[in-house]
DNA sequence: GGCCACGATGGCAGTGACTGACATCAGCCT
DNA sequence: AGGCTGATGTCAGTCACTGCCATCGTGGCC
């Protein structure tokens, strides 16, 4: 007999969501969060950092996916390339939960706080993007250049999948965007 | 006679400033820099809405300046130019102050929490200047591709000024990225 | 079988950011 | 003179987050 129910992490993060969605993270305390999950306030904060980390716990994991799509992409392939193909590469993981990740970015949306943990979990992921392609050999600030624009790629293309206007996949939306932004800045 | 000494909000920001240089914005209690600028705690939440905003407060005026630029630009301008010349239009508002830009970025990188409000005050320009750029006629999505390619040229060009590496003013920094950029994405 | 160290959780007190309600009072208007 | 206004002060309250110590099944060890 456990002396706790398991998967305690789970159950706030589950619980977290629920919350943040039915009465908006603002009007949520992290005691209502801890009483549906069973457990006390103290524990939540054993488990997360703060009271919007809780929606941010995959960001390390999608992190170290992109930075080693892009250390092993074939040397031949151009910088924005081995971005844009990390990138790509995202699309399983995805795929496989539209619907999650549709609910999980209404939630963020709604929220100043939460678009704002948001923004840096993507400028970290930039930068360690940078670093991947500066291991490449790429000089700054070329590295970061790139980086920022894969992340922007991303935004831009992610955004539009979620939003199903049309139903192809992450992939080709993440191509389309590259073109776009191709388009774009070469404008004269 | 007046009532109270001049300029409460100016003393609440140079007080927060130094306070936040002196000893680290975690560090620094909302009491503290109330009691240096002699007012109250209460005083400051009048002012600024948090401990954080007393930064940014200049961010509204530099939206402002570029939405207009961009809305100004001649109809010739490709979008992206439109965007680059708005960009080096807040050349003069810069040069004149590069120190003190200079003491509040090294306090905005030492802090997270201040780092994050950075971040969600440059996706609110971002997305000004694609709501200009659409006003010029611009679709989507390339009004926000191009917009976020600024700030990402504005954000590389702006710490490659501050750090004074080479001696060149920043709009000169701004066309130099945007042809890193042009090239980075370019690359097949 | 008994012992003990460990690890996840609870309980509790404390700090500090932020808010709402009400009080104060110099200067201005009439 | 008398009343109104706007900036400030005071105070109590909520809530995020932290440090410290207590609890007690579990698993290893003798």
């Amino acid at each position: 007999m456990a002396r706790w129910e398991p998967d305690s992490r789970g159950r706030l993060e589950r619980a977290a969501l629920e919350l943040y969605a039915e009465r908006g993270f603002e009007n949520t305390t992290v005691a209502d969060i801890a009483a549906r999950a069973g457990l006390t306030e103290r524990t939540f904060f054993r488990h997360f950092a703060d009271k919007r980390e809780v929606l941010f716990w995959g960001a390390a994991a999608l992190e170290e996916l992109l930075v080693s799509a892009v250390e092993t992409a074939p040397e031949s392939a151009s910088p924005i390339e081995a971005i844009t193909s990390a990138l790509e590469a995202t699309g399983p993981l995805f795929e496989e939960r539209r619907d999650s990740a549709q609910q999980r970015q209404l939630v963020i949306v709604a929220s100043r706080e939460l678009r704002e943990r948001e923004l840096i979990k993507l400028a970290s992921l930039a930068s360690a993007l940078a670093g991947a392609l500066r291991r490449r050999g790429v000089a700054e600030p070329a590295a970061t250049l790139t980086a920022e624009a894969g992340i922007a790629i991303f935004r831009v293309a992610f955004a539009r999948w979620l939003s199903g206007i049309d139903s192809r996949a992450l992939p080709q939306h993440i191509r389309e965007s590259l073109g776009e932004l191709q388009t774009v800045t070469a404008g004269r």
